[in-house]
DNA sequence: CGGCGGTACATTGCATACAATAGGCGTGTC
DNA sequence: GACACGCCTATTGTATGCAATGTACCGCCG
């Protein structure tokens, strides 16, 4: 890895800018349920369980507001944010729509190579399928889906899908097992027509494969409601 | 005495979080031209110039960063974001996209009611094209749009779409005039759709309208650049 | 015994001070 | 004369301190 447009990316450690590693660390505490919805966030307990200042606390506070962690009432400090049973459909109903573009955009640009990293990308998948490992499923989903997303070439849907990507997945990972064989034949699907450069089947395959993992998410809440996880 | 949607717990005026009010102000000063694309916002200069402190400074770059605004370069400071010809339309993509979503969902969901409403902003917007109101005819023009994604119910949506929809008017403001006399008569038909329930035509519809402007666009920045604006 | 007011505490919001880093400029050397 | 090294300054990153605000508890009065 020659290339000086990525060599220089963290040649060792960067300064560590603190404030992203405070973001890191509670978005973290907040997707594996150690911070619990409602719960009000102290700066200065934050602080001080960290081994930081309230500063960096603070900034990354805002953030996390501002990508849907956490509310901010003024004068109150901030608390994570709970998620409603609406606000989950609309997560859903937006990155429907959102992925849905991103593979029309990807099949009107996709080269060879971009297909093969999808085909390796859905190998992966198909493996993790196999081998019946959870963790592995829900990684090589995410990385395909991004991958689409970098295809299509479009910056601003890329922020867009994984700010809304994040959030449903922090819901979604307590309560739902990944969508299994169903799932990754449609990406079958999805990929070929990508690489026929058929961008409004891409489109459609896209909408109706978040579509049905919508469907799942509700049943698994029903489910989880039914008998909630430990 | 708990639903916040009746609470009106602020009769007089909130503690003004001083944060929010200089995210405003750099708001506007970037979205005017005060602040050219580029331009190195030095936090003490900003604070001096503003009257406040550092603090409620760097809390609003961040923000400002967060909606894409500014660029943040790590031990360089803030930047103001410089738009590409490529992003812009990125941003035109997904606001379609987007809009054309909070039709569909419009469609699905509007009384009588809103289509009421719809057609007084239809009226305000045609009377200000009577008028010649270029001025009247964005807000008016803002204010049939973000009503429909109102109607839509979706939160997450409008949140997403105001975002969008800022930085494409800061962009506009300077290069392109209004859409006339069509771009109201697509909303008429765009309105029909939503009164009829019609949740596919008024998508179609709302797509159609939107690419239309992005052609405008296309050629009043050719036009602009052809003949920059003093 | 219940409602009300006042006081004390906890927490945030803002300001200032200090430390660290990056880039520019000048000087010294090859 | 060109390059490299080192200092210097400007700016950001972090920490701490102080004031204002909202909350909760406790005592007091009806």
């Amino acid at each position: 890895m020659r290339d000086p447009a990525t060599a220089s990316a963290r040649p060792v450690a960067r300064p560590a800018p603190l404030r992203q590693a405070v973001y890191d660390a509670l978005a973290e505490l907040i997707a594996n349920g150690t911070l619990r919805p409602g719960q009000h966030l102290v700066e200065s307990d934050l602080a001080d369980y960290l081994g930081v200042s309230r500063q960096p606390i603070r900034e990354a506070l805002q953030r996390l507001h501002g990508d849907g962690w956490v509310e901010l009432r003024p004068a109150h400090g901030a608390f994570v944010h709970t998620p409603t049973e609406e606000e989950i459909g609309q997560l859903l109903g937006v990155r429907s729509v959102l992925e849905a573009y991103s593979a029309y955009g990807a099949a009107q640009r996709a080269t060879a190579a971009d297909v093969a990293r999808l085909r390796e990308l859905q190998a992966a998948g198909e493996a993790a399928l196999a081998a019946d490992d959870p963790r592995g499923l829900v990684d090589a989903n995410a990385a395909l889906h991004s991958c689409i997303v970098q295809i299509s070439g479009n910056k601003v849907l890329a922020d867009l899908i994984s700010l809304v990507e994040r959030r449903v997945r922090w819901y979604f990972t307590p309560i739902a097992r990944p969508r299994g064989r169903e799932a990754w034949i449609e990406h079958a699907s999805l990929i070929a027509a990508i690489a026929d450069g058929d961008a409004e089947r891409a489109q459609q395959l896209m909408r109706g494969h978040t579509e049905q993992t919508i469907e799942t998410y509700r049943k698994d809440a029903v489910t989880a409601a039914q008998a909630p996880v430990g």
